[in-house]
DNA sequence: GGCCAGGGGATTA
DNA sequence: TAATCCCATGGC
């Protein structure tokens, strides 16, 4: 099989990558590896941490080549950003939040395909993380290509926005969408009327985190918070700040602060283009350290 | 601008 | 088992 390895990889953790809620098609092996897909590319991705300080390690991605790796993971995995240097600026910006970094400190932001975001957050609303999957996955089986097997399983890709924009909430039934398959098909035909391109555009650094925002609230089913979370997850703007329920619990336990609107001021003055970073660190340490006290 | 339906599985009590 | 909650939105 084809593998790609990368010695001395830097502020990595497979687990507070692919367990901080950005991603939902990785599943953890019983070695600790992530397996999963991104577009037609299925991989497993296993890394090693050395001994002694500074926390590098060797990544090791199987069923990747090296024209794949360099044209598509290493973009998909963030890692030519220093996020040593951002953390160490966060950090000095605002000390309180030095723990949650400590406690999330290989977290890596994803730079993912922009429909599949856009539609995985709108089935994320009012959900949990493990219901998310399971809503993705039935959507991709029954709707997507398939892609290939690794490991004895098949992997599916999401479906295009032309495959979903034909069909009627009835016919998602078997995804267990609920309310959400109206929006999921509203959102396609809408995506398919004004052109993937629109939407591709929106990724573009020329394009504000605001207008941006602006576009993307305009899908049914995309309010604030879906919106910064595709925003982030897979448009590049660093500067957005996703507040959920533990969001809120986080920045009233951490730093007393109680409505939206106090969070969203705070989070640019102290956080600056960097909030969405710190917000998954953030993110991290309250579900890490928070969960059964509520 | 505040309130509440709508879906259903996961989590908690 | 039953009750509650869930990385909200849309419509009133």
């Amino acid at each position: 099989m084809n593998r790609v390895i990368r010695e001395n990889v830097r502020d990595f953790d497979l687990d507070h990558i692919f367990d901080c809620g950005q991603a939902f098609r990785w599943s953890r092996q019983p070695d600790g590896s992530y397996t999963g897909i991104a577009g037609n590319r299925i991989a497993n991705i296993q890394f090693e941490p050395c001994q002694g300080p500074g926390g590098q390690g060797r990544l090791t991605l199987s069923n990747v080549t090296e024209e794949d790796f360099d044209t598509f993971w290493n973009d998909y995995l963030d890692l030519d950003r220093d996020y040593g240097r951002i953390k160490k600026e966060l950090a000095e910006r605002d000390p309180i939040i030095k723990k949650a970094i400590d406690c999330g400190r290989g977290i890596r932001l994803l730079q993912q395909d922009k429909w599949e975001t856009l539609l995985s957050f709108i089935i994320s609303q009012n959900n949990h993380i493990p219901r998310i999957k399971k809503c993705i996955e039935a959507l991709c089986r029954q709707f997507g290509q398939k892609a290939g097997q690794l490991d004895g399983l098949s992997y599916y890709t999401f479906p295009d926005p032309e495959a979903l924009a034909v069909l009627e909430p009835e016919d998602l039934a078997e995804c267990r969408l609920g309310y959400r398959a109206k929006y999921l098909i509203g959102t396609a035909r809408k995506v398919v009327a004004d052109g993937a391109d629109m939407l591709e555009s929106m990724g573009s650094p020329d394009v504000t985190a605001a207008e941006a925002f602006e576009y993307i609230t305009g899908f049914p089913g995309v309010g604030p918070k879906v919106a910064n979370c595709i925003l982030l997850f897979s448009m590049g703007k660093y500067d957005c700040f996703p507040v959920d329920v533990w969001m809120k619990k986080v920045m009233k336990q951490l730093y007393g602060l109680e409505t939206a609107k106090e969070i969203d001021a705070f989070a640019s003055r102290a956080f600056g283009q960097y909030g969405g970073i710190a917000q998954q660190y953030l993110f991290y340490y309250i579900r890490e350290t928070g969960r059964g006290e509520r």
